[in-house]
DNA sequence: CGGCTACGTTCGTCAAACCGAACAACCCGA
DNA sequence: TCGGGTTGTTCGGTTTGACGAACGTAGCCG
């Protein structure tokens, strides 16, 4: 029910790794927090107690729910093409629903919408280990996937592939998606 | 994602109700946490900024986790316009991520594309309780939200609400949208 | 090389969170 | 009408979190 765990070294684990998840330096978030580098310094050095505020607008600035910041963290593609998949629901013809991806307990799942122009393909370091990505092209053409396993998307269509491994996004036109990060 | 409210007085506010929950006196609670009546008195009235480790201990003492102290009581509905949002990752110009909803552990998340024709307003009755629907509308109009409080979103537009109420979706022209349904 | 910028850390100072005690208000029994 | 027991609030004093200015380092360019 309760973390038993003592908090400060949660919270300092937690800033580092949102932190770097953003791909921000410690000074550019301590000033988008509104706070002394030498505050954040501290925090995530585990050293300090921070106030709820400060906390606060700390996860305000890295676009993160509070409680991320507090609570203990707890290869194969796969393509569905638009208009493929396992209907559910259809017994109204007004309303079909497509089944992607279930979830499990024990990961975290966060939302993303990507928006994308097209340029040459952009590297995307590995993630975690065990992230996993959930992709719906919403409008335009995306090649993405793992290096050497790309495939390209159009309006509709959903791929899923290994996040902790070198993967690609290229937008073929102005594209933009959905994206479902998924990670333990 | 992010509560803008001015956490002091949602934590003010969940301190008394949650002490008047279990029963128990400020004096008592401030006891039993190991701090002085005077620091909670403030606390409760809304003045002061607690440390972490304070209100660690208060969460501890009234046997709640901790982001039920520092989160609005309610889900209610959230709206995020296409192309608002905190952006991530934007320093490379042909790419730009917009964190919707930021996943927790312990709860799972379906995703489902939904396909929707223009009709009359399809009921939806409540889920189970607790879950949450996190909705991107891909392509059309779609008017959708708790009944009584529907939203309209165009492409790219983003809204989530408590799935454990009635819901509503409409389509007002052919559309097809994102759908994240999370539950426990 | 020197100059410049950005990174993250450490230091001294100040405001504020936290504490302890004293405080008014209330309820009960003697 | 006294105590003695609550309740929650307000008052000085001390600890400490947050600040700003330094620091050492690393990279980049002329």
């Amino acid at each position: 029910m309760q973390q038993p765990a003592p908090p400060l070294a949660i919270i300092a684990a937690a800033l580092r790794r949102e932190r770097q998840r953003a791909g921000i330096s410690l000074a550019e978030l301590a000033r988008r927090a509104g706070l002394a580098k030498s505050t954040l310094s501290q925090l995530e050095s585990g050293t300090g107690n921070p106030s709820i505020e400060t906390l606060w607008s700390l996860g305000v600035a890295l676009g993160v729910p509070f409680s991320r910041l507090v609570e203990p963290p707890t290869t194969q593609v796969r393509v569905i093409r638009a208009g493929e998949g396992p209907r559910l629901m259809s017994d109204e013809s007004v309303y079909a629903a497509t089944l992607l991806a279930a979830g499990s307990a024990r990961t975290r799942r966060d939302l993303y919408v990507l928006e994308l122009e097209p340029s040459s393909p952009r590297e995307a370091d590995a993630h975690l280990p065990g992230s996993v990505e959930h992709f719906v092209c919403a409008a335009g053409r995306i090649r993405t996937g793992p290096v050497g396993e790309e495939v390209e998307l159009g309006p509709g269509d959903y791929v899923t592939f290994p996040g902790d491994v070198p993967h690609r996004y290229e937008a073929l036109e102005p594209s933009w998606a959905v994206l479902v990060l998924e990670h333990v």
